[in-house]
DNA sequence: TCTTCGATACGTACGACGTAAACATACGAT
DNA sequence: ATCGTATGTTTACGTCGTACGTATCGAAGA
């Protein structure tokens, strides 16, 4: 049954941890996040699921592994926004850096999901919130205005704001007839709706543009926030 | 093997969709969302699992359905907030409805995780969400700045916001030397925990007041609406 | 009163999942 | 040449959602 083939023939490419990954993620990109099993990511490695557990303790060091690797990669885009020259430069810093990390996003959009579902602090997540902060700190922000600013800012710090609603897939614009019955039952919904400019030639994800309405939000706090520190010197 | 024993002594009660989802509900709130599986859900009700599906298209619509419930439960609170008496009440009458759907997240802990994982448009949250707009639009929002705003707000217009990091259960809060660790690591996250008062005796989770961060986060945005408000008329 | 029928509950079964455990192989240092 | 260690395989277990066929029951019609 098991003729020692091609163990001459070809010394397999070992697997590692990185490789192990970069797969995952690859996958994650192609199938989904539920694409990824266990089982899957073994054949898109030419391996048995198992030998997957020799670099990674289980499903969950997995997931941890793969925002590492989203984090690597968002840290190397914000190292390319230049640092704040002066005081009153933190706000463009930050939101480079943020925007950085929504370009990421964008590529991975299963990204904020799994983002979501984690609690653990991986480091180089640390690392990105500690340079957020650091900048806020070099614009002149008191610790405690600084710890106020991450919370309010939340998931926007590093790109990525809940979906409220996304289409089913099935049809992707709501017809006629069901925006006609949304609007009847839900007065303002609908009268937003008949009044809300949706541009079909922007790149939007459904009806909005996902980049206005982010950078519209994230821009409300950096200002806010900005008159705050303003105040408090 | 199966005497008809029973069946002439006890008339059971009979199953509906309403028992389902609130058995369901308090089943969540007891062991987690995890808990939630057909079979155990079956189990508190004293029933297979494949009887529920009389009641429920699948595991999703019984996500739907817990859901339909708790947006009830946060609109009979909402419907106690004063609705706003002139122009520049808006803001009050929306923080309460706000501030009412938080109080549900917070009774229902495992929400947040289910909100953000669905994307169906479930009618008591239009609801919800249409009620919110109306408020603004009472308040002198034009439709482009409510449709903005409600993007701004993102989930926390449903009393809930990403919390970055939980710290895993084993031991509540860090050790002196893992707190070193980081500080020398990440110095502004470091210099943030050793200067940002935390008082223990607030009911927080973990090391942040929850409630405090969520209203300043709140406050920010709604603030900064404000002022855009009224710049826009 | 008896029959019939639709709604409801049960039981079994299937395939997919994460992963524990035992085993096999390959490789680098001695 | 040998042997421990790192790596990959095989088999198996328990749990999940749920498809499918059967049994039971209450109410309506004969």
């Amino acid at each position: 049954m098991t003729a020692p083939a091609d163990t001459t023939t070809r010394t397999r490419t070992p697997l590692n941890r990185e490789r192990v990954l970069e797969a995952a993620v690859a996958l994650a990109d192609e199938t989904g996040i539920d694409g990824v099993t266990m089982r899957k990511l073994g054949q898109s490695l030419g391996v048995e699921a198992m030998s997957l557990y020799n670099h990674v303790a289980n499903k969950d060091d997995l997931m941890n592994g793969m925002i590492e690797r989203l984090m690597v990669e968002i840290n190397t885009l914000a190292a390319d926004v230049e640092p704040p020259t002066d005081r009153e430069d933190w706000k463009r810093a930050m939101r480079g850096r943020i925007m950085a990390a929504r370009s990421v996003m964008i590529r991975h959009p299963w990204a904020p999901g799994v983002f979501e579902s984690r609690t653990d602090m991986v480091p180089p997540v640390l690392a990105y919130f500690d340079e957020l902060l650091g900048i806020m700190r070099a614009g002149g922000f008191s610790w405690d205005l600084g710890h106020h600013a991450m919370h309010a800012l939340g998931s926007r710090a590093l790109g990525f704001t809940q979906e409220l609603f996304v289409p089913a897939d099935d049809d992707a614009d709501p017809s006629p007839a069901e925006i006609e019955q949304l609007t009847a039952a839900f007065p303002n919904l609908g009268g937003m709706l008949d009044n809300v400019a949706h541009d079909p030639t922007e790149d939007s994800i459904g009806w909005c543009d996902d980049q206005t309405e982010f950078t519209f939000g994230l821009d409300l706090l950096l200002d806010g926030l900005d008159r705050l520190r303003d105040e408090e010197s």
